[in-house]
DNA sequence: TTAAAACCTAGTAAACCGATAGGATTATAG
DNA sequence: CTATAATCCTATCGGTTTACTAGGTTTTAA
């Protein structure tokens, strides 16, 4: 299941993408449009921010505005960055890699197998969406 | 993430499906061979039974067995019934579907949209592995 | 100087997870 | 008939995560 917070942080991105003029989006602004908890919403953005997706302005008239091409930000990184590993079990993580106590031998696992399938299935249609193609319809 | 649940339920039934002979199988020879604690996995065999994948007999020489052949039980069923939806956001599940409180509207929801595209893949991937290909590597 | 904004830290209620405890029930073997 | 081996059932529990909320501090523009 998607966390509230990744699904929170993508309609927050895509809010964004859609503003034209590159000035600073406010926090509350997007909270009112995405009807999502300000303060919720707040901490989500600083993480987007830190994490090298937005940047921030302080102060009136400030607020969250892109860094990068709409078209640069592929859907893994976001996910990857609010929600964690894209794999359903961390022994087949790319980037999240853990071994599995039980589970002797990766090789022979029927669960490692059909995850790596799923992994790679999911991989495919995030890598292939970037905050381009999911904000513009 | 999968859940241990769902994980151990699978990595049963194919242990199960492993057995040539129709013998039933016990728990705690499940439990032993895959590193299960025993206890968590009799109610994961127990709801497994109750859904209509395995079939038992109590007392001595008692276990579990299968009641369908193997190459009839899709993943997407199995994990359907032990961990739930299969999609990640409920608004786009087939079989679990629950609209958002926020997201006045489906249509033009960037979250729904790539999630359609990442349920589907799954989909693809669990429909079309059985229990057969699963326990035979 | 005031107000608006991001930034920061902490806490918290509720749900969920993975397991454990302790038995009740049923069937087989002798 | 009895001992044993197995499933079946209910309840509980500690730990973690989730989705917020509270209550500020800091920075900036007007």
């Amino acid at each position: 299941m998607l966390s509230k917070k990744t699904k929170y942080g993508i309609k927050a991105l895509a809010y964004i993408a859609r503003k034209k003029d590159r000035k600073p989006v406010q926090a509350s602004e997007i909270s009112e449009s995405e009807n999502i908890s300000q303060k919720f919403l707040e901490s989500i953005l600083l993480e987007l921010r830190k994490s090298g997706f937005l940047g921030s302005k302080k102060g009136k008239g400030g607020g969250y505005y892109l860094i990068k091409e709409t078209n640069e930000i592929k859907m893994t990184a976001v996910i990857r960055v609010l929600e964690g590993p894209i794999a359903m079990v961390p022994c087949v993580s790319l980037n999240y890699y853990e071994k599995c106590e039980d589970c002797p031998d990766e090789k022979t696992c029927s669960v490692h197998k059909l995850m790596i399938q799923v992994r790679d299935a999911s991989l495919n249609v995030l890598g292939d969406n970037t905050l381009e193609d999911i904000a513009f319809t």
